[in-house]
DNA sequence: GTGAAAGCGCTAACAG
DNA sequence: CTGTTAGCGCTTTCAC
């Protein structure tokens, strides 16, 4: 059993030829039933298993799919990543899977090592960091499909999905207005990033249009990693006017805002109106329940999916780059109640 | 640019042979440090790409380690991913990562995918379903290196990676009965799998070593998926001896159990204390905070990362069939406060 | 419908 | 220290 066996082996066994026997077991149309049969029922007898590198060796493709993304572990990327998988795995592609750690030192690595080992295609969610996006040219010299999902980038033919950010930023913004707030504030990751610039731009916007001014000092800017949560909550503690609402861009550092907050001994909702963004679980977790933007992570892995191999399978034109733009939600709960 | 350039390429360019190529390329101890600067240099010049087929093809070895997972989306295994990515990215391993979706029949079929896509290594998780272990054996037979984390079973010759589910179970009930509970319910995942099975195994001697009789109907066992929130808390409420204790296998249960428990009038740790497993960051998002078992992921990835490489690398006999244990660390919070 | 033979690009034993 | 020469296992023209 422990012996690797061939399609010589089993030409041999056959009195066949090896083409034959490869033609076979791709049930190429030239060749008779009866013996695809045949060669079939050996394959099984002897446990024959292809050698996947000779035949990516020889095909010049992999049947494998990069993806690179910022974190393995959270809630929101691990939901994506679980319905790409499960596009993938549904017709026969392997997922390479790398983490940048939101460096982009270790992004140009990832998509050169990635590259190297021939993927078929690359799915990408942007490093916090990553400004130069050079590292990607190998992929769309070669017209590799490359697609990037969430944290995405305008690179020329590369199509994108995410949601509308924009309109999701604005409508928060306008939900804490309509419940009364005037002099909210912004918790933001790394502007680089279109999700994060673009809900900050439709933070602006509904300020704007409802009359409200907006100041330069209500945003916040972050990596949103929660050891800054005191020094904001502290900075709103201590804000000339006072804050009575609060819209950031993830759920978890909204959490802990609360739990923060209601320390320095606020009321929430009463003094201080807050939504999150992304839905994730935690966001009901708290108490109060934190109103919030939903965001269908798996739904998007779905869509970045399929998307990917409807272009490696060549029944869409790669070039019309398009973007998808999943909708979003705004979820009522208690932490913006009246 | 889009040309593929080879080693004959090179070699020509040269005027040297493509195995000097090939040498220099992997750094041979026989070659001179001349020829490899040359060769290093026009490969730098001509954007030379080194073809991992041909070179896994002629080497029968894949520089990737398979990975099986439950779930991906669950925030104890992408931090365990994280870990296990961020050792193999270091020694130059690719991952390639599938879920069995908890089903047995989708663990067989990735395992086989796996082997086919030629993984030098495969480290798996179980799925809650899985009985038969015989798909491994294809693994097992051909001496490729095979590692089972959290979840476990003890296959001959095959490396775990846990905590001490035991001791755990047991110091997790431990604490409950030393604050004061006497009737307490054990919330239980499929006791097929290791983890579930001996934290109930520990949940047991800690009450018959405190004298307390261990009742059947005190054991709820599901697939701690949330649904079952609701008629636990309703089987909790009309339970014949009054419950004052939950010990619950895994704190997203844990939390919403007390989620429901509250909005059923309990008082929580008052009426009832409750303790989690995992230390998911929602622990402490609850209020009351859960007391729970940490069971460090992130050390446990790397750990397993370590142990994996180590035996691709030969450094460890892998007959050696090492047993390694996390140490697991009660963490008191509210939720059990007396 | 099937076979012969030439690669795919790299590695490694064997010579020198 | 470097070159020669076989493969690795599969696919794929081009014949028959």
């Amino acid at each position: 059993m422990a012996k690797k066996i061939t399609i010589y082996d089993l030409a041999q066994k056959l009195n066949i030829s090896p083409a034959t026997v490869s033609r076979s077991l791709n049930d190429h149309p030239a060749i008779s039933q009866k013996t695809k049969d045949k060669v079939l029922l050996v394959a099984k007898e002897t446990g024959y298993r292809m050698n996947k590198f000779a035949a990516n060796l020889s095909k010049q493709k992999s049947n494998t799919i990069g993806v690179i993304v910022p974190k393995l572990n959270s809630n929101f990327m691990s939901t994506v990543l679980s319905g790409i998988e499960k596009i993938a795995n549904d017709v026969g592609y392997n997922l390479i899977i790398s983490q940048s750690l939101e460096s982009e030192e270790k992004e140009k690595l990832n998509a050169k090592t990635l590259f190297d080992s021939g993927v078929d295609a690359l799915l990408v969610s942007l490093a916090y960091e990553t400004e130069n996006f050079d590292h990607f040219t190998t992929y769309t010299d070669r017209k590799i499909p490359l697609l990037f999902f969430d944290r995405v980038c305008d690179l020329p033919n590369c199509p994108t999905i995410s949601i509308d950010n924009h309109a999701a930023g604005f409508d928060a913004t306008q939900h804490l207005i309509q419940q009364g707030c005037r002099n909210i504030v912004h918790i933001s990751g790394s502007l680089k990033r279109n999700v994060y610039a673009d809900r900050f731009d439709g933070y602006q916007r509904a300020l704007h249009k409802n009359g409200i001014e907006f100041h330069k000092e209500n945003l916040y800017e972050s990596d949103l990693s929660i050891e800054n949560v005191q020094k904001f909550v502290e900075r709103i503690r201590d804000s000339k006017h006072k804050v009575d609402g609060i819209f950031v861009s993830n759920d978890t550092f909204a959490v802990h805002c609360i739990k923060e907050l209601k320390k320095e001994g606020y009321k929430i909702p009463e003094d201080i109106k807050i939504i999150g963004f992304n839905n994730d679980p935690v966001s009901e977790v708290i108490s109060p329940n934190l109103t919030t933007i939903e965001y269908p992570g798996y739904k998007m892995g779905i869509l970045a999916g399929e998307s990917i191999i409807s272009h490696l399978s060549g029944s869409i034109n790669i070039q019309s780059a398009d973007q998808i733009l999943i909708k979003h939600k705004l979820i009522k709960r208690e932490s913006t109640r009246l």
